[in-house]
DNA sequence: CCATTTTGTTTCAGATAGTGAGACGTAGTT
DNA sequence: AACTACGTCTCACTATCTGAAACAAAATGG
């Protein structure tokens, strides 16, 4: 009975809260949010006070707005920074990026979406939160559908059906089967190019980032766009970017945590 | 009766959860967990479970080892982007730095100390979540000086009561009364200098970023190295720092959300 | 100015979800 | 095989969360 789903808890909700108000981007307010979540209002009300004690949520008593507060900021500091694949992977992103003098992203698979890590970019430096954190689609940029491909079947099923499948250009993937088609040939060849799939003028050449035992931890890619470069162009690019991939799988692998002591020392 | 503090909750427990392997610094085992906590082993256990089914943390299968999860870096991601400050602050930021070709750091108060928001760095570029998220202590660098100063005078004090006064160098205030006086002469000049007080060889000037009521809404600070530049070099650059502050806060002032339409487009 | 509406906050009995001592399963050791 | 160490499960107990309803406080408007 009861049909299924739910499973949730007090934990669950307000986190769900969080996400709902990084959904709407701005400060927002007790009405404003309610419709937006599935709760009662002082249920909601209630949720609000707990995450503002707790920094979560940061209140502006003039406007009387909750937004998203800092200790998330300090939590994904450390996060990004104890992840067994970003850091390790930065000096071998900016020796890529530098060789190649390109924009070198790093992804990771978050539920069949791409959830970028760390961008290098050639020309203009410096990306910050602006870029790590950012999600795109699994199923029309270049590191989304290499992890995607070098899935376990079952886990690939999994994240095909989290596939929204929008023609964001004439060259997207809108249907599974065209897809699943593509994933296996990147299985087959060990890279995937993005042709202008998310956005017109935009490809890029990616390659997965394997654990020993040839699970996918993350994605790599150098992007680049059609008045620069050809796809053929980015396919002479494929030795350094298979080299660093390799590298970077090898690296993440063989460090597990060299007790690295960042923590607070404050 | 009953003591005083608790007023936990679920949420709460979860999350001091959070914190603590964030401040462990690696993937930990629930054995190894455990002894930093209050909390008994099956409620951490299924606080755990319950983390994870969430995303909030990444259990790893072949080591049991629970670290900080993704949502957290796409929650940051967002956090960052609509908070009022640090998008704003960022082209100013750049122009700044690039004018002075020196180091130029963001940063917010946050329980009494200095959450760093961003960071430009003229030679070496790129810092992401390396900085954005670490925290300093207020009481002897130049941002937490200067932010402190321009506090409310009761705020002030809840701020100065968290401060640690540990000597970092000969130079670091190590008591209350010697931190609040300089305090008081840095709300009269209005920038804050930060005199090899927490790395040997680190100075810097710093100036608040003001709202248009006057409130402390973050600091800017300019950054150098005792065998590039003295106290008096960086005096110098007083007026571009204070330019600099001044536009930002106004900035975030008028802007105020003109509804960027960021959020989750994917 | 008071009536009206909207939004934020509090109450409280009832329902749920969290709690943790203890038992149990499962490796890994000796 | 006995032992140890750790992860997982059980279950009666109860702390915590729930949300309709009432209330308070602003904002709105006539």
């Amino acid at each position: 009975m009861t049909e299924k789903q739910q499973a949730e808890g007090t934990v669950g909700k307000a986190l769900s809260v969080l996400d709902t108000i990084a959904s709407i981007g701005h400060p927002v307010r007790l009405v404003e949010l309610l419709p937006h979540t599935k709760y009662p209002k002082p249920t909601l009300y209630r949720l609000l006070q707990t995450l503002t004690a707790q920094s979560m949520l940061a209140y502006d008593p003039d406007r009387q707005t909750y937004s998203l507060g800092v200790r998330l900021v300090r939590l994904a500091h450390a996060a990004w920074n104890q992840s067994s694949l970003a850091p390790i992977a930065r000096p071998h992103i900016d020796a890529l990026s530098k060789k190649l003098c390109t924009t070198v992203h790093l992804a990771q698979l978050d539920n069949g979406q791409a959830l970028y890590l760390d961008k290098r970019n050639a020309a203009s430096p410096i990306e910050m939160f602006s870029q790590a954190g950012k999600v795109g689609p699994g199923y029309c940029t270049g590191v989304g559908k290499v992890m995607l491909a070098f899935l376990e079947t079952e886990q690939q099923n999994d994240a095909l059906k989290k596939q929204a499948f929008h023609a964001y250009t004439p060259n997207t993937h809108t249907s599974k089967e065209s897809l699943q088609k593509e994933l296996n040939e990147i299985a087959k060849s060990g890279v995937a190019f993005d042709n202008e799939e998310h956005e017109p003028g935009i490809i890029c050449i990616a390659a997965p980032i394997l654990s020993a035992k040839n699970r996918v931890i993350g994605g790599l890619s150098v992007t680049s766009s059609t008045r620069r470069h050809s796809l053929a162009d980015l396919k002479d690019l494929q030795p350094d970017l298979l080299s660093t991939a390799k590298g970077i799988g090898q690296a993440a692998e063989s460090w597990y945590f060299p007790d690295q002591n960042n923590s607070l020392k404050t």
